[in-house]
DNA sequence: CTACTTTAGTACGTGACACCTACTAATATA
DNA sequence: TATATTAGTAGGTGTCACGTACTAAAGTAG
């Protein structure tokens, strides 16, 4: 994954800020995706129950939260529902819509993936000092903050109703 | 992608590692997806035409790169080849062996898209103080570094001859 | 209150992926 | 030489993502 010819990978090597990001996104990506497999789960599932543990969306919210088609929205619900790991439940506000809930079969498999993976970081940033893990969670949730910002309702979609008291940490997978 | 239910979002909150590593994955991740997208391609095809930019390696050590299963290599190659993005070339030192070598219009096509995509990189960035851009470069180094150290040889597979002279930067996506 | 438009969700077809299990050919080892 | 290992492919399955077309419900214009 790190590899490059015209260069060698002494302790002293810096890589570009381009190179570091797509790196480090592809090694906590394929983190999450093996943790997700472990517990039975792919990837998008996992962000998918990840995103029901603090929200109970519609198909349609579902749609924007995860940037995928509103079609892709209904086999993915469907093939959770089949295993018992969310609900679908009318809306009574409006009768097209439907609600996506996450059972307490989802609730228990997306925590546990979820711890699974809270190790794989603290061992990832286990190599840092701690002044390094500090500063590097300190920079990249200033850069998070402030793109979400730039985005606006983007990434904060506060339109959504935040249904409270139903998990501690849930932004997790969002 | 950065809502939290129980929290707001104030210019001074700090998200937990867990959280922000997370988040600036998927952030990276769909950029690069985007990209790949304007450019006819999908992530992973992506990914494996940055892999060839400074390597030529056989089937099986493609697989090892890109973490995927070898029958997944003969589909992936498949594809590519039949766009002509990629060719392969039999081995002279292993009959078995096959090499994937890009082509012209592959190079064309992978450094076009790693170009935008530098483009978002630097967008991101923006948002950082210089001071902080550097600190977060440096600290994600440090953490690849010593991660592939601490695999061995698994992200700098060093028994992957170099091309050399093939291009500047080249470990963009592996 | 009726027509038109918009919106929410699904059904269906397509293609890309990713895996597993064979299987062939070539290489390495006993 | 006989056996085991390795490289790659073929075929089957399931997930996922998209586009298009469709139904039902809501919203809007007259």
């Amino acid at each position: 994954m790190a590899s490059r010819s015209s260069r060698t990978y002494g302790a002293g090597a810096e890589l570009s800020a381009v190179d570091g990001l797509a790196q480090l996104s592809f090694l906590i990506h394929n983190a999450l995706g093996r943790r997700a497999a472990e517990n039975g789960l792919s990837l998008i599932q996992t962000r998918l129950l990840g995103v029901l543990r603090d929200r109970e969306p519609t198909m349609n919210e579902l749609a924007t939260l995860l940037e995928l088609d509103k079609s892709s929205i209904t086999g993915l619900i469907d093939r959770a529902e089949r295993r018992g790991l969310v609900d679908r439940v009318p809306s009574t506000r409006d009768r097209r819509a439907v609600l996506v809930r996450l059972t307490n079969d989802g609730r228990l498999l997306v925590n546990r993936a979820a711890a699974h993976f809270e190790l794989d970081v603290a061992r990832l940033l286990d190599v840092l000092s701690s002044t390094d893990a500090k500063a590097l969670s300190r920079v990249i949730s200033r850069l998070l903050v402030a793109h979400a910002a730039e985005q606006g309702i983007d990434l904060i979609p506060d339109r959504v109703v935040p249904l409270a008291g139903r998990d501690e940490r849930a932004a997790l997978l969002t």
